[in-house]
DNA sequence: TTGTAGGCGTTATCAT
DNA sequence: ATGATAACGCCTACAA
């Protein structure tokens, strides 16, 4: 392997010139730097990552904390996304990215999840997928030891920052929009997961329209599964003009008990995964690019590593129907 | 952060005492040994990882090598059960692992993936998704320089082992079961990509099982894409009993072309993804753990990295039909 | 059986 | 502007 000290014979120069060229120090001359560089070029160097993330405590190593639901068929996908959006910027960041699931710290505190990160050199981390009830990472999170991003999740400090669609805003686009074409006026809403982040921002998003449109609502819980939904829908759509559901994957089990239910309602959903195309029926949804939201976390994390300050990231939405024309490839 | 030394000094022995310790080393008292353990446990001793990777330049760090084709809908779902059974494993062995997918290095070398794997002081890596046509990849297994485990290809040697189902035999047994439940005569075989790995093992089962039963068979290549499965059905599927798919997406798009040309046949696939509960036909489909195959193929790769040598891994499949109910939750 | 010391490839401080 | 040199935390002959 050739290493720092080769480049620094190899151009006459000392170990430590080249360290300043490669990490773009003030105080070196073109003429040096044009020689490094060159030796650099001819001995093809790469710098050893893993020295360098031991000899300086600071930027260079991250981690994905990502909250792998096995309960739900659509996370993989959406799983998936993240990472590769995520390491995906990372490489172009020039920072080494270790990707971690919470089961991998199942009743581990946080004082021995912060001691694993220290362990790993690891100086900053994307949290995705945490709820209310994850106190551990919120005591991660405010410990301070590491820079955090948080998907979808309000955690704004010095040096924390969250990223994320306008949830609120989201649910009122794609619900006013299928309440519209339907002019429906009895809602059967099902939320998410009681006590998500997400969940509360989207319920906040239909009681305003609900008052604006004047409409009526039952709210009931779905937790974000199929299962659920496909239970409320049974239970409660009979009277309803339309089911709005803040995911994807409930609003197929809605769909396919209303189709059992041999009942027409509308119905809409939440994240535009591709699974809605295979469905049968189209439904409005909001479409989250999720690649594209894990690469600005990563991005953000960028920033905090090199001492900005947290602040509250906003990715766009869109609309979309999904069709099996659309998706088939 | 406290180090092995604040562990040597805790502990009144030497740095290298403990590392003995820590590391399994022959030759070391008991009394020490629990002397050692008693300050790492008062220390809450967590070893940098990093440093020792630095320092000794054998086993540790790994790479998950992953060719995530955009072009494929499935792939999310198999990738990322790859990704969670290889880190889950990985962690139990206490190997560190970063995750590269292969189009971070398009229009790369095999030496400049070399270079770059060795800056990061990886000293195995598991490929997953290689193709006959992936020659840099040939070549960086061929160089020697990493300990190699390829999931689904056949590349054994001294530092290179392979692990996955036996594909000849479950193309056989999912093939036998349709065809023998529907006494079926003349078959559609949609093959998968041209050159792959897997897609000759698949034909040269199809192939015994023709023979054997005296059936008569076209083949096609469908390049596991859903859509020119599709096409391929439409174009020839009625004058034939039965469609065997070598994927579970092109299953679905057999599937979907058959309802549409509103004729019953037969079809059956390969891999067992959640895809196949949605779409409102049970088929009979290969189930692959590939959670399992995964964690398998770390486990292989820790051998490796032991000195053992190559081999051979094959894994247990088995045969399902995936239903919604069983599905959903 | 235990300890000493050199090295892994960088970074960063301090002279020069 | 450049170059010694001491960390960083751990591993590993080798010596004691």
């Amino acid at each position: 392997m050739v290493s720092i000290k080769d480049v620094a014979k190899h151009a006459g120069v000392a170990i430590s010139t080249v360290s300043k060229v490669l990490n773009n120090y003030p105080n070196v001359s073109e003429a040096t730097k044009i020689k490094v560089n060159k030796a650099v070029a001819e001995l093809n160097f790469v710098p050893n990552s893993v020295a360098a993330a031991l000899s300086s405590k600071q930027a260079g190593r991250v981690a994905l904390l990502i909250n792998i639901n096995v309960e739900t068929n659509a996370i993989d996908e959406i799983d998936m996304r993240y990472i590769a959006g995520a390491l995906n910027k990372a490489m172009e960041l020039n920072l080494d990215v270790i990707t971690l699931f919470f089961f991998m710290f199942q009743n581990k505190t946080a004082e021995e999840i912060a001691r694993y990160l220290e362990s790993q050199s690891i100086a900053g981390v994307i949290i995705y997928g945490m709820s209310k009830e994850d106190k551990v990472l919120h005591k991660l999170i405010a410990m301070g030891k590491f820079k955090c991003v948080v998907i979808d999740a309000p955690f704004v400090n010095e040096n924390t920052s969250c990223v994320g669609v306008d949830h609120k805003q989201a649910q009122i686009d794609v619900a006013r929009k299928t309440i519209e074409e339907n002019k429906s006026k009895r809602i059967l809403y099902i939320a998410g997961k009681r006590n998500g982040y997400v969940t509360d921002e989207r319920i906040k998003g239909m009681e305003e329209l609900v008052k604006e449109k004047n409409l009526t609502m039952m709210i009931r819980n779905g937790e974000f599964s199929e299962l659920q939904a496909r239970n409320i829908t049974l239970k409660y759509a009979k009277n309803k003009d339309v089911v709005i559901c803040a995911s994807d994957l409930m609003a197929i089990g809605a769909m396919k008990a209303l189709i059992e239910m041999d009942i027409f309602r509308p119905v809409c959903g939440f994240d535009g995964i591709v699974l809605m195309g295979y469905v049968g029926k189209q439904m409005n949804t909001v479409r989250q690019d999720f690649a594209e939201i894990s690469s600005k976390a990563m991005e953000e994390l960028h920033r905090l590593l090199n001492g900005e300050t947290g602040r509250n990231v906003v990715v766009d939405h869109t609309l979309v129907r999904l069709k099996y024309e659309d998706i088939i490839c």
